[in-house]
DNA sequence: ATTATTTTATGCGAAACGGTACAAAATGAG
DNA sequence: CTCATTTTGTACCGTTTCGCATAAAATAAT
């Protein structure tokens, strides 16, 4: 993996501590979250967590980083193509919703569309990181829808890449919605409406 | 109208001092603007801002107030019912794009899903009155959509409910891809593609 | 004119902010 | 052991933050 380096070895995994530092900006915001408070959450004082990572807004863009890597594998997942099509939407939405409504005090939505959209004016990298990850979550559907096509499980010609892009606009909404304090009963039968609209009803 | 009160007359308007502020929270966030940034904004001084609104979250929850109702104005133009509900459609979406890709830097998508849920867990009353505005907005369109059923403009049996929440859906994904960078023509397509799923293809 | 009432303007103050200097501590290299 | 290197912890810096205290200014009531 890595060779020892030289100097005083490190007294904390900088994964889990960019664990940490995601959920205090999750429920507070980019701006919302002080290095005080980072700095708490993660038991790492401030020197440290500026050697390891960088200002603030470094430390978000790993953040953010982090979590896209770890929502395309969350989809790959829901995605796994020996199942019909219909239950990979449902997958994916599944546990996007697992994802949205867990909190302490509401449900948090999602991590990128709540915290990253604020910041998106002022701060160019989160913004073109944001796009990235809408765009890979997108591509990484359409690619399954595609492969739904060839098989017959869509209609020949079907336009995959906007059927794709409507399948991401239900998600984009289940984490507003959640966000803002909509019941789970409710989301999931925004998902399985989705879902019937995308593979046409069952 | 009001009555002429009794001591020093107020030198603005509160309405376009709320508009003011509303440029600034829109492109900055809620806790990513200070007092300061907001007074010379306003052209008002810290304590005329204390005095008229309160404090930075009162004033905030009135502009977030404001918004939710020219939105629901700018909704209820667009959903004219003596147009079609196709029509009614794209207009919802023109106008929602006309809103969410004005900026000076970049594209500030909508007001409330770009900073309101940023904020929606440390602050209960924004995230209710986000909720609230949400559902205001699902309900007017799923008024027009009964209309639309009765007239045989939606087959008979449509499920209006989710059939309203699916069209908002579509306007969420707008608003965050909007923020996030897309191009016009990206969201154009995503509204065109949106109408066809919910009205049949034209 | 005087008084009561409300808004404006200056400026304060205590706290929080992001970021860093510096020295002590902990390791590997020689 | 000695030295170079890296991380850790304390303490600090200048700035910004939110909110308010206070007094001047502008109006209506009397």
């Amino acid at each position: 993996m890595s060779e020892k380096k030289r100097g005083r070895p490190r007294a904390f995994d900088a994964k889990v501590t960019l664990e940490k530092a995601r959920e205090v900006f999750w429920d507070r915001g980019f701006a919302g979250t002080s290095l005080d408070t980072l700095s708490a959450a993660t038991q790492l004082n401030r020197p440290s967590l500026y050697g390891a990572f960088g200002d603030k807004e470094a430390l978000y863009l790993d953040v953010m980083e982090a979590y896209r890597a770890e929502s395309m594998d969350v989809l790959a997942d829901a995605l796994d193509p020996s199942l019909p099509l219909r239950d990979n939407l449902a997958n994916v939405y599944k546990s996007a919703l697992k994802i949205y409504l867990h909190g302490d005090t509401a449900a948090r939505g999602c991590f990128l569309i709540s915290t990253a959209t604020a910041e998106a004016i002022q701060h160019e990298r989160v913004r073109d990181l944001l796009r990235r990850s809408l765009a890979d979550f997108d591509d990484a559907i359409e690619q399954r829808m595609a492969l739904a096509v060839e098989r017959g499980e869509l209609p020949e010609g079907s336009d995959v890449h906007m059927l794709a892009r409507l399948a991401s606009a239900v998600m984009h909404s289940l984490a507003v919605r959640a966000r803002a304090g909509d019941s789970r009963r409710t989301l999931e039968a925004l998902a399985k409406s989705g879902i019937d609209m995308i593979c046409g009803k069952a």
